[in-house]
DNA sequence: TATTGTTATACTCTATAACTATA
DNA sequence: TATAGTTATAGAGTATAACAATA
């Protein structure tokens, strides 16, 4: 835990607890990594909502625009403009659902699958400071994150 | 690892090994943790960039615009109008460097310093997934994630 | 009537380039 | 000349409200 978030925490009288100060490590973690994130995207000319968009979009699996707006947590009338513009590039395309035509369904083309797979890879490239554990710390993280993902939330 | 990243992965023909899966699962705690912060921030009437800049203003020590807008990691010009908007609310204030007249530190007001205060006890409530953790599992992730960032990135 | 997606509007964030005032 | 911060500009993300098409 870092000098600022011990001091934080003893300025609220908290007595932290190690989930808290799981929970602050983890924090501090992230906090740092999402320049990673940003940068990555960039490099493939995408802003962090469209790479967003892009690894959520399964080919082989279309989704509703209002599914994409629950996943990206923003509102419906954004996600227009989002895949506009992700359309204009060729990434994704709008299809009409069979059932229900308000419906538009969405799906990454041949060329957009393609770009998500090499930003997925870039994305997946562990950072130094996971690379640099070792083999025991790597295996333990990955498996107490998997019991909490399995958790839920 | 989620189903998704595990057939992603398997694509690109690679043996991930456990650095990879230790980052694979973090990267997707990262993604589902994402709108906390965003909510937690949203409580207290701040965008994302605001509740960065708050968090990244320590009481009693003021900071230049050019070092927030590397903490920030974004252009400098931005810092103008979202130091802009902080000040108008009254959370933090521009001061003249004694030494150098161009530059200008940037402290947080009494009233700043307390709504951070509140900010960062929000954030640094656990999560379910972090909370339902057993105490063995919650030092073990303490411990690891400490270890990777002293090794700094 | 209710829902899906769009449009209109307004604000914020973002980068680039040109500017100012200092150094 | 170089640097810190600002301004101007343009594009993108965001929410709210009003709307069209469909259910």
């Amino acid at each position: 835990m870092s000098q600022a978030t011990r001091r934080e925490t003893s300025q609220t009288n908290e007595v932290p607890g190690p989930a808290a100060e799981a929970w602050a490590v983890l924090l501090e973690f992230l906090r740092r990594q999402r320049s990673r994130y940003v940068e990555a995207a960039a490099e493939f000319d995408l802003s962090p909502v469209q790479a967003s968009t892009l690894t959520r979009l399964e080919p082989e699996t279309p989704i509703a625009m209002s599914t994409l707006a629950g996943a990206l947590s923003c509102d419906a009338s954004n996600v227009t403009g989002i895949v506009d513009r992700l359309e204009a590039r060729g990434l994704i395309e709008r299809k009409s659902a069979d059932q229900d035509r308000r419906v538009k369904m969405l799906a990454v083309t041949p060329k957009g699958a393609r770009l998500r797979r090499r930003l997925l890879a870039r994305l997946h490239e562990p950072p130094e400071s996971i690379a640099a554990l070792s083999r025991t710390d790597q295996r333990a993280l990955r498996d107490i994150l998997t019991r909490a993902l399995e958790r839920n939330s």
